[in-house]
DNA sequence: CGTTTTGCTA
């Protein structure tokens, strides 16, 4: 824009009269041209209005050469140019295919050029490209570095760095333009290749230069070298420049190195609206709400200058800790000034309401909002997904794909949480479809909740994939898989691949959280061990969560005495704590300390949930104590005000069953308020074997293979019962009536662990290298048995007789077999550790019990039910199993 | 000649 006089003296000097005329002169453009046209006095005045004659001589000194060379030329230059400062680029680019034989000036290629830039025509610039190239024109210095910007700006990276490496090149500019562009699409290593270069080919590096390079070294969380520049940057004298000092507090920042980013602020001496805002966002991703408001405080008091990032970014922070009443001031501040028609505002404000539990609130924002940018509508689907309304989180978004907008990276990881917790695998894999597509793969936020949305939705072979494919894994990637095979019941591919994990990345709380209960539900003492010491290496045990999870651990790996001493030293107990000693205590048998603990807990100011009662009373049937029991059902139905749900009816009943109150027990599920399940008929049909009670058996098996005609379980039950009271025909007939379903018993297998490697065991296997010890200490230890007294019973045999057979042949049971090899394989002394998938065989216990005085060796089982510890002849068991 | 940077909500 022309200044005042400057406008006046121009008009004057070309056309005296014009100055009525003016706004029709505008409208031409090629007379627009002509007053700006580098001949005209006009520019002289206009552009450069100080030097008159270096200007004029050097310019037009250069062409008059020119035109005593060749007359008509000029004028094709000078009509180029005119076009090109008026930004009509079709005219320009016409001139230049008419003319390009006429030796153009290097100058209006340049131009051309610029122009192609300002209007991101690739096509165009291609073009004039390969003018230049036909023309024999050689490509360097301004040219070189004019057809580099022309290709960077309209964003042929690749065409740029081609033309730029071909160039003698030592202008910072370009390097600076071309590491900014690989920054921006996310190639931070080029960038930065492109830095270390500088620096080698000792190129001048200037404040830009540094911005970018840190701003690399922050996404890739490289503080090593990110602290090189810095120190590089202050031996240049760059220490004073804000805009690096900016950048630097954001690298500080994006590296977890809080106290460095605010100490260089501190020590700032001008600092402008970024330093500060840096500083709140800084704090705001380090989910230190609190401290960024501080710095906003500070700001208020000091008068600083607030614009529209700033309040966007504390309005974030209140949203992040709730805090409204601060939220409101700041919502009214913003009003004031001016900001809250800006969308970025009404995006957080959105965000604010729905993070408060507010959904209506955002909706309201949302739907009066003029505009709507991706944040706004994943701001919305976050908002449903972490209400818990999967179904609305998911209808959004396909109302937004309808609308022709384009999900990205947070819209994408957002829909994907949806679907894993709503366990909408199909929508999750339209999903997976739209990421393929836009090649969102390998972003790992995104991969990662790819693989958490197969995952949860018990796919696991498709998370696998995703993993497998990822190039770059981080802590959460691993995480998500080991967690996946942990939850999906596949604990040794969890065991597996957090061996796997340890030789790329060190385990962290949440590594460990996930891989415990893999070793808890395999009984693997000796890895969850290994995995006890890998916690205290990494300095992971004030994690609560962890030590939750490691005392579960030891709890379900047989080794109560470990786990207690472990809770003990957990400073703060929590509910969840306090449930898994209570359980352990009850599925170990030691019911009157299951008890104590609840007391405990309750004194601790804890109150129980719903769970923790089915601890307690899992707890009390494991130990037969009827009346505590229906004190505890009691107690958490009055004082509590906790209805009673299935799982708790089914304790109430396996509690009467096999206390023998049977009769008590079927009138107990005839008055539930709730349909009982296969889980509360099937704890009956247990008591009914215990107490040989044939004919309720029958009743009872009629509800249960009605409710659960797959589950093969409760006909072998039935079976059981029925060969228990030597009713062959029944046993027959039960056997031809799963012949002819086709169902197929679960095969019963035990496994024990010897030093960290688990052997697996299953009923008859002689393939075992040492079937043949195995077979003979078995022989040789029922011997012993019948010596002492002890009668080999026959009853506990099996539907087919065939396998019943075999089985006695080889001496049977997996869980023989896991003992017997354990016997073999243990140092003496040492406890054996059996786990079985199934319940444990009556005469199986009755060995074990056996083994425990005979040989003198403690077992702990662990059966799907429950432990047994056996010791001198005894089972803490003591028959309630 | 000038062209490129730093912060901003999910």
């Amino acid at each position: 824009m022309l200044s005042m006089s400057e406008t006046s003296l121009t008009s004057l000097w070309v056309y005296p009269f014009a100055y009525n005329s003016r706004e029709k002169q505008l409208k031409d453009d090629h007379f627009q041209a002509l007053v700006k046209n580098p001949f005209s006095r006009t520019h002289i005045f206009s552009a450069r209005g100080t030097d008159f004659s270096s200007s004029f001589t050097s310019k037009a000194g250069h062409l008059l050469v020119n035109r005593s060379r060749n007359n008509q030329n000029i004028d094709y230059n000078v009509e180029i140019l005119k076009f090109c400062e008026v930004g009509n680029l079709q005219k320009a680019m016409e001139l230049l295919f008419q003319r390009e034989k006429m030796g153009l000036d290097v100058r209006s290629y340049c131009s051309v050029l610029q122009l192609c830039a300002e209007h991101k025509s690739l096509d165009d610039g291609r073009k004039v490209h390969s003018i230049i190239n036909r023309n024999g024109i050689e490509i360097g210095g301004v040219l070189g570095s004019k057809l580099v910007f022309m290709y960077v700006s309209c964003g042929d990276l690749i065409e740029g760095k081609r033309v730029f490496d071909k160039i003698e090149n030592e202008k910072v500019f370009l390097w600076n333009l071309l590491m900014n562009e690989y920054a921006k699409i996310g190639n931070f290593k080029d960038s930065v290749h492109m830095y270390y270069r500088m620096l080698e080919l000792g190129i001048e590096v200037n404040s830009y230069t540094f911005s970018c390079v840190l701003k690399c070294f922050a996404a890739s969380g490289n503080v090593v070298e990110g602290e090189k520049v810095h120190a590089y940057m202050l031996k240049l004298g760059f220490g004073s420049y804000t805009t690096v000092v900016n950048s630097l507090i954001t690298f500080y920042f994006k590296c977890g190195r809080i106290e460095s980013g605010q100490k260089l602020f501190d020590e700032m001496r001008v600092r402008d609206v970024i330093s500060w805002n840096s500083m709140i966002s800084g704090y705001l991703a380090s989910g230190l709400a609190e401290r960024g408001i501080k710095v906003f405080t500070e700001m208020l008091i000091l008068g600083v200058r607030v614009d529209l990032a700033t309040v966007v970014s504390v309005l974030a922070a209140c949203a992040n800790i709730r805090n409204i009443w601060l939220s409101r001031a700041i919502h009214v501040y913003a009003v004031k000034a001016g900001f809250d028609m800006k969308m970025s505002f009404s995006n957080t404000l959105l965000d604010l309401y729905s993070k408060c539990g507010d959904m209506d609130g955002a909706v309201c924002v949302f739907e009066n909002m003029e505009e709507k940018n991706i944040v706004s509508w994943t701001s919305m689907i976050a908002g449903y997904a972490r209400e818990g309304l999967f179904h609305e989180a998911i209808e959004l978004y396909r109302e937004m794909r309808k609308k022709g907008i384009n999900p990205d990276v947070f819209t994408v990881t957002s829909i994907l949480h949806a679907c894993a917790c709503s366990g909408s695998l199909e929508n999750g894999m339209e999903v997976h479809e739209y990421i393929i597509e836009k090649s969102m793969v390998s972003n790992l936020a995104v991969s990662n909740a790819l693989m958490d949305m197969y995952a949860k939705c018990g796919n696991m072979e498709n998370a696998e994939s995703v993993f497998s494919q990822m190039t770059a894994k981080d802590i959460v990637s691993w995480n998500t898989m080991i967690g996946g095979y942990s939850k999906n019941c596949l604990a040794n591919e969890a065991l597996n691949l957090f061996t796997t994990m340890q030789l790329h990345a060190r385990p962290d709380d949440v590594t460990v959280t996930c891989i415990l209960p893999a070793c808890a539900s395999l009984a693997a003492l000796d890895r969850g061990r290994e995995i006890h010491g890998c916690i205290l290496r990494n300095g992971l045990c004030s994690d609560r969560f962890v030590l939750n999870a490691l005392v579960d651990m030891y709890v379900k790996c047989g080794a109560l005495v470990i786990a207690k001493l472990l809770f003990d030293k957990i400073a703060l107990k929590d509910l969840v704590s306090w449930t898994i000693m209570i359980a352990g205590y009850g599925m170990h048998g030691f019911g009157n300390e299951a008890i104590a603990t609840f007391k405990e807990m309750r004194q601790a100011g804890i109150e129980p949930d719903e769970v923790s009662f089915i601890s307690i009373l899992y707890a009390c049937s494991h130990s037969g104590l009827l009346n505590e029991g229906w004190k505890f059902f009691n107690i958490m139905r009055n004082e509590f005000y906790i209805e009673p749900n299935l799982e708790h009816y089914a304790c109430m009943v396996d509690l009467l069953a096999r206390a023998g109150r049977l009769s008590m027990a079927y009138k107990f599920i005839k008055s539930m308020p709730l349909e009982p399940d296969a889980t509360i008929w099937g704890a009956l049909l247990c008591g009914c074997r215990i107490y040989h009670d044939v004919n309720l058996a029958e009743k009872v098996a009629e509800h249960v293979f009605e409710l659960a005609p797959e589950n093969t379980r409760y006909y072998v039950l039935l079976a059981n019962i029925y060969s228990e009271a030597e009713k062959w025909e029944e046993v027959k007939k039960l056997r031809e009536k799963i012949g002819k379903r086709g169902l197929k018993k679960n095969p019963g297998c035990s496994w024990i662990e010897i030093k960290g490697k688990v052997y697996i065991f299953v009923s008859g296997d002689s393939a075992h290298p040492q079937a043949k010890n195995i077979r003979l200490l078995l022989r040789d230890l029922r011997k012993k048995m019948k010596e002492q007294g002890h009668s080999s019973k026959q009853k506990y045999a099996l539907i087919n007789a065939d396998e019943m057979e075999k089985e006695l042949a080889l001496c049977g049971h997996s869980e023989k077999l896991a003992m017997a090899f354990g016997i073999l394989n243990l140092p003496a002394g040492q406890t054996i550790r059996v786990t079985k998938n199934l319940r444990v065989c009556g005469d199986c216990h009755e060995m074990a019990k056996s083994i425990s005085k005979v040989l003198e060796r403690d077992i702990v089982l662990r059966d799907s039910n429950r432990f047994h510890h056996f010791k001198d002849g005894y089972c803490s068991c003591r028959g309630y199993w």
